[in-house]
DNA sequence: CGTTATACGTATATCGTTCTACATTTCGAA
DNA sequence: TTCGAAATGTAGAACGATATACGTATAACG
């Protein structure tokens, strides 16, 4: 009963009617590239190279095909043009948006698309590993033109795989030696160092640290980095006994118990270092709940420079990144990449303290 | 760019070399809907019939060729899907995100189309009408079946005529009578009474409300709405003669002079409902900055009850929305719409009042 | 003035799916 | 048996663009 081995059915011959006319006809309404043709009187090839602006067009023609376009408002189908070219389209992965750090990293990318004329269609992670490779494999399916990834938890092997297929750029990844695609980040290093030892310079030899849980082992991780300033702030001050590493996972939620417990404790810490200022601000919270004065009883300073930082309620020291430049340097480096730059960058962006009352000396 | 990965001099053999296998080994490597055909013995259809379970498939012939699917681990591509069917994806536009409270909405998006076989994409607005539109176009270029809309600046007629072309729900777009796409909103009009009766019921006849500006001025806008409700609880109160509505562009701007000069003014309000909690936040910050007590000198409610509400350090009463639930709904409907239903839906999502130090009696 | 090179246009194969219109088989009932 | 309906599978025309290969005017050159 194998069905396979019966020869072709042979389908009959069923020859179509002339095609140039039936087929602007059936789709009614929809402008596509041979209604444009027809209308300005010249072959759908013609149009094509108009809107590519590709060799061999003369001035008349390009003049007639554009004028028909705008009468007729053509727009090209990306899906049907991603079948054989480009989409003009990148995706954004970013994995999720209450950070109010990373707005600023795709506001960044969007103030370099805007004059190109790409489109950025962004995905959320949610942090989520499966599916943060189901969002880039459907970027992929989509036939988008290349990647900014945001803080992938993604390995680095697996953002390799990926870049043998498309385009990538990764912010807030730290692999400087990866060949395949071209990373952009600030210096966390260096940022975790200079607000280690500004809070060593106050007069403080408790600093404790406080990071971001789940992704602190990884070396490419953010959160790594900036644990590796801190402690090489630590050792270099002599302090290495006292550091003194404390992990959660995301700040947003609600209540940080372990917070409370660890500064209500006899050995409380003089003086926090945070990954990031949302978790600082919980910090403060903390120490406002417990009594604590702020910098005396406490020195805190945060990551991001983000704009709660600057509220007069919290005024947060914080370690300043652009992410604004972040993002525009990453879509720089995709749209190269996507004209045919093949060798790897890997940007490095200074950081540097912004001074505020969590953590003024006196 | 590279003419060797696909150019091929061979290419052009005016009749073509027998298709079957020579299609397969052009396109190097990639796995398309005719290597599993190949590899599960069967014809492109049948497999194509098994990737959307249409009618017509014995369980034998799919249990091969979901073996062969993932033996060589295929996807299919979105883009030449989208040519003829659906692409499983929808479009997501978002004005800014800056605001806390749109990711909120996000993730309730999200949510449900984690269920479904669904992916979202997204776009950012950047608060920019020529932007909107060229998005949503765009949208609709890559064939994507359906489209969110999250406070569009777009005006009830140009998002009537993009309904015509792809389903659409709106978010935050208060038309009511709109026939032709589904909106989902919080009830603006009752969350600014309740907010504006409960700082009444706290003995301030001064109440004045700091609207956001650039958009007051558009009926459907979630700005006039609330705007429209501090107008009917100061009227009903007999305090129409009060009323006073400030105007200000988005408050993220740092600084806000007029903020300050009109609480620094002898005839200072002494309760303010303002639009956005980060706004109120604003408010916050000038108080302290001129000395006013919160709440004995300047009672302050807000809107959304984002996280920063909660702070201690901040202790903003806010009227509560669900930004998670008006994201849910919307996806629900628009999956719906999908699906096929044409008439419009319009659903009103209840809001409250969450009480802090900032506006507490007493 | 013939030859070429070049600029300009066109015809059409192709991208990877969907889906309609068959072709073939199976099966139960007459 | 015989026959039709139901079930299963296949062929191949779309979908709407790109891009290659190839004509054909036109300009340039000797």
């Amino acid at each position: 009963m194998s069905p396979e081995d019966k020869g072709q059915g042979q389908g009959d011959r069923r020859q179509m009617a002339p095609k140039d006319i039936s087929k602007i006809e059936q789709n009614q309404g929809r402008v596509t590239i041979r209604t444009v043709a027809a209308d300005a009187g010249v072959s759908v090839a013609a149009v094509s190279k108009v809107m590519r602006n590709a060799y061999g067009v003369s001035d008349g023609l390009r003049g007639r095909v554009l004028a028909s376009i705008a009468r007729l408002n053509y727009r090209p189908r990306t899906a049907a043009r991603g079948l054989r070219g480009r989409t003009f389209t990148v995706g954004m992965l970013v994995t999720n948006l209450h950070n109010p750090f990373l707005p600023l990293i795709i506001d960044g990318a969007n103030s370099v698309l805007d004059l190109s004329h790409y489109k950025a269609l962004m995905g959320v992670g949610q942090a989520d590993l499966p599916m943060e490779t189901a969002l880039i494999e459907s970027m992929i399916d989509h036939n988008m033109d290349g990647l900014i990834l945001i803080a992938p938890r993604l390995s680095p092997d697996v953002v390799a795989d990926f870049a043998r297929r498309i385009p990538i750029v990764v912010v807030a990844h730290h692999t400087p030696d990866a060949t395949g695609y071209d990373t952009v980040n600030a210096d966390d290093v260096r940022g975790a160092e200079i607000a280690t030892e500004a809070l060593i310079a106050l007069g403080r030899p408790g600093v404790v640290m406080l990071n971001l849980s789940g992704y602190d082992d990884i070396p490419e991780s953010v959160q790594w980095q900036r644990a590796l300033g801190y402690r090489h702030a630590m050792e270099r001050a002599g302090l290495a006994a006292n550091m003194r590493l404390m992990a959660t996972p995301h700040a947003t939620a609600l209540t940080k118990p372990e917070i409370d417990q660890m500064l209500a404790a006899p050995d409380r810490p003089d003086a926090m270092f945070c990954w990031s200022d949302l978790d600082a601000l919980h910090v403060l919270s903390a120490a406002k709940r417990l009594g604590l004065r702020v910098p005396q009883d406490l020195a805190v300073i945060g990551f991001d420079n983000s704009s709660v930082a600057t509220l007069p309620q919290v005024d947060l020291a914080s370690i300043d990144q652009s992410g604004h430049l972040l993002g525009l340097t990453a879509t720089q480096l995709l749209l190269e990449r996507i004209e045919g730059r093949s060798e790897a960058r890997h940007i490095l962006l200074e950081t540097h303290l912004v001074m505020r009352g969590s953590a003024r000396a006196g």
